[in-house]
DNA sequence: AAATGTAACTTGACCGGTTACTATGCAAAA
DNA sequence: TTTTGCATAGTAACCGGTCAAGTTACATTT
């Protein structure tokens, strides 16, 4: 590879006869260079074709006007449209995004943290994997002073901010609502409890049924990933057990869909037989017959917040004061979680 | 902002007393050092905290080792797994990946162009707007001899490689099974056909009316959009002529779904009234009722093979040699376009 | 008329690496 | 013994910007 010499501040200085300074000032429109300079400068920039060259930018001003983004997939509709706004969001500041995928991996989501940390990245958004345990590596970012925002799957660390949704309160509202529908049989496909939107999101099961004075079977909780997969290998426990619920709230989307396929190939029919509601969606599920209803999760707002936060603490000095910031939920009501059938309508909100 | 210094190789090489040229073989495994040194090195390193300064190694041995990569969206299934696999090849191939998004928005498309231009990228992957239509900038791209390779969406651009799925052969399978399904009166929900995509689709559709001897009713052509709103406003155009095909071949799956939407308004069923194809589609395909049938894009094949193609051509010369590589793709059989309803069957294939 | 200010540039150092070339010491070859 | 060669390390320049501290010429104040 042995490309064309690409055009320098210094090409444009020895054309116009002036020093590469102000040439640099010139670009940056900087008030020292005047307006007749500036813009012959300008005009010579474009007639040569110059591209500023980044790597030189950033190893002077030593910052990449970059964020660092660590998420686990991709593939995937709360992701991929929660990128899509982190992108937006930082196009809208005029801050490049260096996004990377850990693919759920624990040793990647490390490694990729090490290479924005070379790129010398501003700050750094990150969701971690269902596996993370170990603080090490953000304790690592912490103590190189480079701002830390943990986005909707957090991990209490020291020094970082925290954006999530309000998992808790939004599992006691899909609940409390299934219990006020008539069901009592309530049941949780639930996610690993060491991750906050998991546990959290079990915390607010519980909180709900206590609060309407309903036991709780062991049996009825299970928890496991957040795939398609865990969904129906969590159906299928329940199923094999021989004690149905009546409901199921499932940790997420996927796990929700996973419940569907394993109904169907059971025939256990949604919602007659049996219903449910999850957290999460995707735009398609309008076209699912039924069609969930759901915990909605505002992955616009979300993206959105966590770009503000990780600006504002790249803007303030070293020591920033992290922060929690919960972003509300709300219920969609689709085809199921309607109301039960045959059921006598004690307390319809 | 006012961030602790980097630990840097000067710090490691006075650390040693040894030079900083040193160090940085020893790091990068260069035979001139020994093997002790190495260790050496290393272990401080190690102990330090040292962290590589990208910009300052892309900036001295002016590349950065990383493929540019600018595509419409992000919140799509097709564009989600594609840049899953973008990320996954490239990681396996020790490159970084700037993963740009245009929004379908040809100024903004041209802007992250510029801005990957200016991190000096080894090479670009493009996946254009449904709008593009000016060459000027990717003939800039080549003329600063930047590897580029267009994906899925391209553009005759003298120069540059492109990777496609075989549009027109998907689409004539499609139309044919239809037709040997008994299907005659066959529409085509259709894209822009300034795109290759929506182009090539509709020369397949062409095609293989032509084989089969069908006349193209050119009523029952429209051309829009790829997303679910064209696919709707196309069902209503149909519908409101008042002559409905039996079957349509939609363009992208959104579009397809689509048309569920408009039918399902007017009361039109699927696949009993209204028989349906459509290329592309997404993991949660198998939960609609009825499950679209397809004309499957190989998204992980077209991620993996366009990151080869694209390092194939960082590492060749400055006049490497453009290529166009087509995808195959094969039909997949769900719950739509399965045999025409009291058709009599004159050539089940 | 001298002092002060200011607009518009220039100088030189530096960011943290890499690369091409040079130097040194010791062992093997002549 | 002298020459040659190799392993190992060092020197200095350079990549393309930015930044802090001058410099110059001219206008303004006192």
């Amino acid at each position: 590879m042995n490309r064309k010499p690409h055009v320098t501040l210094s090409d444009i200085a020895k054309q116009l006869n002036v020093s590469k300074v102000t040439v640099s000032k010139a670009l940056r429109g900087h008030p020292d260079i005047s307006r007749e300079t500036t813009k012959l400068v300008k005009k010579v920039a474009e007639e040569l074709g110059y591209t500023p060259n980044f790597a030189a930018r950033n190893l002077s001003s030593r910052k990449s006007n970059t964020i660092g983004v660590v998420v686990p997939k991709i593939a995937h509709f709360f992701f991929s449209s929660l990128i899509e706004s982190i992108y937006d969001q930082a196009f809208y500041n005029n801050f490049d995004i260096a996004l990377t995928v850990s693919q759920e991996n624990v040793e990647r989501e490390r490694k990729h943290i090490e290479t924005l940390m070379a790129m010398r990245v501003d700050g750094l958004i990150i969701s971690i994997t269902q596996q993370t345990k170990d603080k090490t590596i953000f304790e690592k970012v912490v103590s190189r002073d480079v701002p830390l925002v943990f986005m909707d799957r957090v991990m209490p660390v020291d020094g970082t901010s925290q954006v999530t949704v309000d998992d808790k309160g939004g599992a006691i509202k899909a609940i409390e609502l299934a219990i006020d529908n008539g069901y009592t049989k309530i049941a949780h496909i639930g996610g690993f409890t060491e991750i906050n939107i998991g546990r959290r999101r079990y915390e607010g099961y519980v909180e709900a049924m206590k609060r309407r004075g309903l036991e709780i079977d062991p049996d009825w909780v299970v928890h496991g990933g957040f795939g398609e997969d865990d969904g129906y290998q969590g159906f299928m426990k329940l199923y094999k057990s021989g004690r149905m619920p009546e409901f199921i709230f499932a940790v997420t989307y996927p796990v929700a869909l996973g419940v569907y396929a394993a109904a169907a190939e059971v025939g256990v029919r949604i919602p007659d037989d049996l219903d449910i509601i999850c957290f999460g969606s995707a735009s398609i599920n309008k076209f699912l017959k039924p069609a969930l209803s759901y915990v909605d999760q505002p992955t616009a707002t979300l993206g959105k917040v966590a770009v503000d936060l990780i600006i504002e603490h790249i803007g303030e000095s070293d020591e920033y004061l992290p922060k929690h910031i919960e972003v509300p939920t709300e219920l969609v009501m689709r085809d199921t979680c309607l109301r039960k059938k045959n059921a006598v309508i004690s307390s319809a909100k």
